[in-house]
DNA sequence: CGTCTATTTGAATGTACTCAAAAGCGGTGG
DNA sequence: CCACCGCTTTTGAGTACATTCAAATAGACG
């Protein structure tokens, strides 16, 4: 029986659980500890869970042909991670995920999930919502990319990450906005002046 | 009584639908002609219907602080197009969308999709999976955007939609792929030789 | 044929990257 | 407590990628 009160209470943000819906939520869920470095999903691998993180800090991020790393999404306290692609189509997925800090989480498998989406309509609500809201955050992402410069970017980051600006080292974060390491230290440096 | 027979199979290939279902949704679904050129939705409106693309082809953009168009998103036959944050909020949007060829759309609002939802949880399915699709696009899309130069991201367009090549205007195109309408003209002409 | 819009071209400029090297900053062990 | 190691960040010079602006060309449509 692991303590699931933060993912509860993150989702009853959103829609109530009875008591009933809580208890088979504390069922299904298991916590998993990682280590700094250690990873949660490697690519080629088919990624069977959802993963909400308790604390600590994990980052998912893409490897390209020429050995670069492209952050596509962190996730520290009450966020949840997971290569969604790979997860749902039974496919080997082309992420990794792995921990910036050390971290703790909760992890749900598909098919557990769906066995609650069957009994509890609330987690159906409470999933798309998520997909929703993230889908969203995509969007705003894509529209970022298409249409600012890399310091528009960071400070479009900073806004909306503060919590991750003295948390998270500067080359993780020059990755997610698609910049240089080299380069967003330059940025940096005029944002002073 | 509108012809629903299209997108009736659109969601049958992921989940098969009742008689009933069906009927509900054929009273819910009210069809809709759009000239080209016309707004389907406006910035600073509230969007209040999902859009099926029964045929022709739409586009949903941003328009920035200089007057620039950034195209988040095209949608041809089979195609859905809304703008979710702001129908699932209730906010206004900061898209607008319009008619690239004059098409005809069947909508549904929030509000009769939900009675949906409720009385046939096949639609519940059928919107998350649609959700989940269109997020892992977008997590795709990022990835491109922050690790590939425009003329990858040009093949990398005509590669996943080759039935738009000939059909959008390469303004359009290159509004979609985040770079000016002249330098995706000089990445075409280098592509050439 | 003329008009309107879309596409192409070229020159000059700006933004961001590469590569190499130096500087900073914890930790760890002597 | 200091010295050293590994890792992150900073700097700078040179280069590549992409934009801006202005103008020419090409297509589409009445």
């Amino acid at each position: 029986m692991t303590d699931i009160q933060p993912l509860i209470q993150h989702i009853e943000k959103i829609i109530p659980l009875d008591e009933e819906a809580q208890r088979a939520l504390s069922d299904k869920a298991t916590i998993k500890k990682i280590r700094r470095r250690q990873y949660l999903l490697q690519e080629g691998d088919i990624c069977r869970h959802y993963n909400f993180v308790l604390n600590g800090c994990l980052r998912m991020y893409l490897v390209d042909g020429k050995g670069g790393e492209h952050v596509l999404q962190f996730a520290t306290e009450n966020g949840w991670i997971a290569d969604i692609g790979s997860l749902h189509l039974d496919q080997p997925s082309r992420f990794n995920i792995d921990a910036l800090e050390p971290a703790e989480v909760l992890r749900i498998s598909k098919e557990e999930l769906i066995g609650l989406y069957v009994k509890h309509p609330a987690f159906d609500r409470y999933f798309r919502v998520l997909t929703e809201n993230a889908f969203v955050g995509m969007q705003h992402r894509v529209l970022q990319n298409i249409s600012t410069t890399a310091e528009e970017r960071y400070l479009l980051f900073l806004e909306k990450y503060p919590h991750l600006f003295n948390r998270i080292p500067l080359v993780q974060i020059a990755s997610f906005i698609g910049v240089t390491p080299e380069f967003l230290s330059k940025i940096r440096r005029n944002l002073m002046a």
